[in-house]
DNA sequence: CGGGATCCACGAGGATACTG
DNA sequence: CAGTATCCTCGTGGATCCCG
């Protein structure tokens, strides 16, 4: 743990396999070097990453996803406190990425219909397991929160 | 279960579950009710999601997971173009939400270590699943993101 | 109804200088 | 080395009005 850091390198990575697979650390660690290769940029992971992560995004992508297909007021309705605009440029940035369809039919009063690609459809399932996560340790997270807030 | 979307509802769901566990649609839409019902609080969910889709955090959970236990300068050469000032505010965030630990050496000069808790290591495992999507599906995305740009 | 366009406030976050 | 403190910029995102 001193200063051969050769060892310690080594110590550590017996220690994070006792609960991640050594093979998820192996991609993680081909990620960050390859970002140092390319001078800066974690590849297009960190921007897809970046992009979803966005607040209205996940809970646009949240709610295409829990109920099918959703007109635009059904769909902020749904979200709640979005404004009319963020839930525009959402939705556009969505379907620029091919994760949303965005269907207009020609009537009056106009009607249009959004609603999940195969892509994005795919993207729900791997978001659900973070919201399992986030609903099993929220309460933990929460408690060290307010221990850490009377310091 | 509005008017008389009864019908289109039932059918929406049929489309979904090709493609989506139907346990999974429940959840979300089960979440999304209880954020109606308690006001546009989507439950600590919600919050914890924001808390680490921050850019910055999101990356000092993946060097740490990788990399197991990194010096404030390591960490911060491992991420590469975030500001001393920034990583500071996040590993203090992510040390009062019990993701990160911080150890002090009370030497001179100072050395400090960041490793991440249970709660943490735990949480990169979600992670690097969302990681191994945007992986796959990156491609496409920015394929779809180019396509839209011409127009 | 489902936006587009415009204006503006505010807070995240970068740059710089200093310190235990 | 690992921060803290201060200042300042710039983009996100809300409010408002208008249109097809």
């Amino acid at each position: 743990m001193q200063e051969g850091t050769a060892m310690s390198v080594s110590n550590t990575e017996v220690t994070i396999m006792e609960n991640t697979a050594f093979v998820e650390v192996k991609k993680i660690q081909e990620i960050f070097e390859l970002a140092n290769a390319t001078k800066n940029q974690l590849c297009p992971v960190r921007d897809i990453i970046a992009r979803i992560s966005d607040k209205w995004t996940l809970l646009s992508i949240y709610a295409l996803g829990g109920y099918g297909t959703l007109r635009f007021n059904e769909l902020k309705y749904k979200i709640g406190d979005v404004s009319q605009r963020m839930l525009t440029v959402t939705l556009r940035n969505l379907e620029a990425d091919g994760l949303v369809k965005r269907t207009i039919y020609p009537e009056v009063p106009p009607r249009v219909e959004y609603q999940l690609t195969a892509l994005g459809r795919s993207l729900v399932n791997q978001l659900t397991l973070l919201t399992d996560w986030a609903t099993v340790n929220g309460e933990e997270i929460i408690k060290y929160r307010k221990l850490n807030l009377n310091k």
